[in-house]
DNA sequence: CACTCTCCCGGTACCGATTCCGGTTACGAT
DNA sequence: ATCGTAACCGGAATCGGTACCGGGAGAGTG
């Protein structure tokens, strides 16, 4: 910048107003130097910038588990939306362990982003709320409850929606023993999921015996717990996934039990994978728009860098019908 | 930081000296200092620490297409291989779309990563090779030619050796019209596939006839050109996908076309999404270590980062053979 | 002609740290 | 008692910018 200044022989205030857009310039100054800039093509430090103005016109968004495929589609929402704003979006990635949660959040703030968007890889770890309570970013949270506190904006998918359409049409279908394979109660959709799933089962008089309490999102549990439950004496006829990252465990348990998707157990589960096209038969889902998703966390979290005040958005979730929802097998029928 | 060298009633320069391990520290004021930034927990500001130090302990890593499945485990190799270093790593991801891999760089650069690693969404984009040019940062680039005046380091695929098996056992069960979809040959993988597979294909005399030129991973483009050739006269007993992002075009094609896979067609794709092991029958595949990748880019980088000179590794790709593959119908054979 | 107002510009403090350099202090050696 | 040395500390410059503040020049006004 110096150098800018000497070769148009004038201060470094003046090159910086040029710059920074200031009104205070006369346009021959701005041409000459522009001029300068052009030609020692001169770039301005981002960290000296960010470091003097305080704000850095960046956001982090720390995702739980990047392995998710919907992760790929919500962060592309958003940061397609955050960009037409002239913000940048960095990503860190979790990989399921809450301390690089807490991590990043603090890599983040001491970067001085100007937001965040969160999809923890957990939601009580006391380390990242500590960091995040003591910082006054803007915070969006992707389906994750946090303490009020930190008042932060929310995307909140409305699983419960989904997930009773699919129990009703299984139960409709003849269905009486449904089993669901939960994913980890201690994230929200976990949650949302196993608590619509068993109103339901409850409300149509089906009981509600066969929900697994899920720990992880690990697809080995899944497998194990599939498993188990298809050898009960009285095993469900119909299986219902409460996530994407479980599917494969559950459908490798389904076929070492020698059963056939649609014909002897029906299947239902969570998002719109590749996969549930190209299965035999095409599974049925409850699906969501990931980018949506995205894109409507990115809108909450520049109303909050606005001023605005924090805000909840609910976005809704379908039932999916596909071959591998059918009526039970005659031999399993009540 | 004043508050701190006011509380323990010393100077700047000690503090800083304190945290920053610097020898010149009586045992005692190091105590006196320590506690005082625990009391206040103060935390030192990366961007202020980093613009003094020209470094910044962080490395970007930009992602072409975030969306393809491989590119989680090849971060996630990455990251794990970085964290041990002490080393953060933020991630910018381009959606296929060259004019963002030069601001993300361009963005990177202005904030100081020391290090880059870079699965470009195109590799011969004037802007991204100009800002690295100009740059003295540390670069490697993964699956990726880049100018050899950029002295990066990169990690190659062997993608040639996978492909040559996998049109070897195709020949070998009988077929002789085989085709490639190919993936966009603005990139490595695509130009080093296709070439792989015309030599074998000569060399073994099967023609060469079939090869469709990739202009891009769409998934809609490798639906429209397997639907092309599956309608010609003499259409291929087998189809090698390449590239995991056309599949599902190429899977929607076939179904259209109403043949089975393995029975009426031969199919080979590359890399092991979820799809291979769920499909019926499972999909052979050219495969390879993802997370492998990710960590010997880590590595190199971590290796330039201490002085070594760039360097280029190449990693083996497999053939896996699986029920995709078989021999050809008896109508079709020769 | 003096006065005010506006428009630009330069000087300088500051953001929050690091690091060089010089100065104390204590201590053992001479 | 004096000196050299080593250990430790504080002052101040610096990284690369931004922004406030005050001033000079020119235009407009009474």
């Amino acid at each position: 910048m110096q150098e800018v200044a000497a070769a148009v022989g004038t201060s470094l205030s003046s090159v910086s107003r040029v710059l920074s857009g200031h009104p205070d310039v006369s346009p021959a100054m701005r041409r000459r130097v522009m001029a300068a800039v052009k030609e020692l093509d001169y770039e301005p430090d981002f960290l000296a910038q960010s470091l003097r103005r305080g704000a850095t016109r960046s956001v982090g968004f720390v995702v739980g588990d990047i392995s998710n495929p919907l992760m790929a589609d919500i962060t592309s929402g958003a940061e397609s939306v955050l960009r037409r704003a002239d913000y940048s979006m960095v990503l860190m990635n979790s990989e399921n362990r809450p301390e690089l949660d807490a991590n990043h959040v603090r890599f983040l703030l001491a970067r001085r982003v100007d937001g965040l968007i969160l999809s923890l890889a957990t939601e009580g770890d006391p380390e990242t709320i500590d960091q995040l309570s003591r910082s006054r970013v803007a915070v969006v949270a992707i389906d994750r409850d946090l303490p009020p506190e930190l008042d932060a904006s929310v995307v909140l998918s409305d699983h419960a929606s989904g997930m009773t359409d699919a129990v009703n049409r299984l139960v409709d279908l003849g269905h009486r023993r449904v089993a669901l394979i939960s994913g980890a109660l201690h994230l929200r959709p976990g949650r949302e999921r196993l608590e619509a799933v068993r109103r339901t089962m409850v409300a149509r008089g089906v009981g509600d015996g066969l929900i697994t309490d899920g720990g992880s999102v690990e697809a080995s549990r899944a497998q194990a717990e599939t498993g188990r439950i298809l050898e009960l004496a009285d095993a469900p006829t119909a299986i219902i996934v409460g996530g994407n990252q479980l599917l494969a465990g559950c459908l490798r348990a389904i076929r070492a039990s020698g059963r056939r998707i649609g014909s002897d157990i029906s299947l239902v589960t969570c998002d719109e994978t590749t996969i549930v096209e190209f299965h035999e038969p095409p599974l049925a889902t409850v699906s969501r728009d990931n980018e949506l998703i995205g894109a409507s966390a990115a809108q909450l979290l520049l109303e909050r860098l606005a001023g605005a005040p924090p805000r909840r958005v609910i976005l809704p979730t379908t039932f999916v019908a596909r071959a591998s929802c059918a009526a039970p097998p005659v031999s399993a029928r009540a």
